[in-house]
DNA sequence: TGTTTTTTTTAAACACTGTTTTATAGCGTC
DNA sequence: GACGCTATAAAACAGTGTTTAAAAAAAACA
């Protein structure tokens, strides 16, 4: 009905955003909706939808929240390991190839222990939306950015073109491994711990990508037409 | 109000899931509803429930023809291989890997060709539901058994419990590549080909993978303990 | 100070959703 | 023909996100 001022904008967006986590931390996804998200802030649904446009908006923030999170975690945990030079063969190359594993485990961990908001940031689709808002696809091409630093760090000489592409390979692995590994979705894996499915495709992966040159792509498999169901 | 007897009970079955089909091959699963299929078919909304139990069961039931069709597709795509003996270094093992190859393009072929129904099959979870039917998880079970099989053939000796992790990390990698190219997911790859990041990452894994021996883990790398965030 | 304007908030209405209940129309059987 | 059984659906129910309309408090202005 009237104003109640308890809360500046800003606040109840943050008091929100809070709620939502703090939901997620308990319950998947799809048990959530915008009225129990409004009656755990004590204010009206309408009121949400005022300071976030929509309830697809309000998980847009979170899944925001959650890349930014998922992001520093992972970019302080490469500077660690950049900043903490490897005596024993102190190359820049090795230290390349640990940073990526971190990154792996990293994303591993975060998955384990937020596996809801992890899950929603990455597969949460706005209802009519096709594509999603530019400042949200900013924060994932950022997490790609992260395995494309270290692997361009490996020393090996590579185009743009097969760097750009490595580096999503290595994330695709790393997203499929955490998937299979962190639960959550339909497929799941017990007897397999993460860290051993995430070492065994970063070493088969990382060395193929370091022994092979940019001109010897002759070791590659030659291309193919695309497969006609 | 009466019974109709236009069809059998299986009869509506059919009409049900091929009228999901039809809707998923134009919409994606968010704008589908039990209300929608039932107007579709020409039949309440009650009947559908009472022919799969609920909403859910009807999806499920989507999923388990979906899983279906992608393992008969596989299969027989090995089968093709399997069979075309490689006259130029007939042997085994390079079929194995051929076939693997061949495994992956059909997963991506199919990811892009039913973008919808594969996306429903991978990450629809039931409301209620914390774990899916043991049948369900049967077909989950039988597509990574195809990449076991293949595996096994390449001629390289294993313990099973690395062939197992080898099996998944290997789904898990088609997996990842296949949310990155056939999009539909919040992530998506345009500059990259589907073909380029598969034959990348199959390359690096099959490598390293046929030249470790079981005996020899020294070139694995190390365990370590799981990171705490 | 009193009045107007603006902003914040919500209650209520709306159009949906999946599910349960209840009633009924048709079929097979005696 | 009367009986039960079964398939079907209409209607009711509890929930969803969103829109509309109204009201009250704060801010701006006189």
């Amino acid at each position: 009905m009237a104003r109640r001022n308890d809360h500046s904008k800003d606040e109840l967006r943050q008091l929100t955003l809070k709620a939502v986590r703090d939901f997620l931390a308990i319950y998947p996804p799809q048990d959530m909706s915008l009225r129990k998200i409004a009656k755990l802030i004590g204010y009206s649904p309408a009121t949400i939808i005022n300071n976030f446009g929509s309830y697809g908006d309000l998980l847009l923030a979170v899944n925001a929240e959650t890349l930014d999170e998922l992001h520093a975690l992972s970019a302080s945990a490469i500077r660690d390991e950049s900043h903490a030079l490897d005596k024993s063969q102190a190359l820049g190359q090795n230290q390349a190839q640990m940073a990526l594993r971190k990154l792996a485990r990293v994303y591993l961990a975060y998955a384990r222990k937020y596996p809801y908001r992890w899950h929603l940031a990455f597969e949460h689709r706005i209802a009519g939306q096709t594509t999603l808002p530019a400042w949200q696809k900013n924060r994932i091409d950022r997490l790609f950015a992260l395995f494309t630093e270290q692997l361009s760090r490996t020393g090996t000489r590579k185009s743009l073109q097969e760097l750009h592409i490595a580096s999503r390979v290595a994330w695709a692995g790393v997203h499929g491994i955490c998937l299979l590994a962190a639960g959550g979705g339909v497929v799941q894996e017990n007897n397999a711990t993460g860290e051993q499915m995430l070492d065994m495709f970063l070493t088969g992966f990382l060395q193929t990508y370091t022994q092979t040159t940019q001109t010897a792509q002759s070791t590659m498999t030659p291309v193919r037409t695309t497969i006609q169901l």
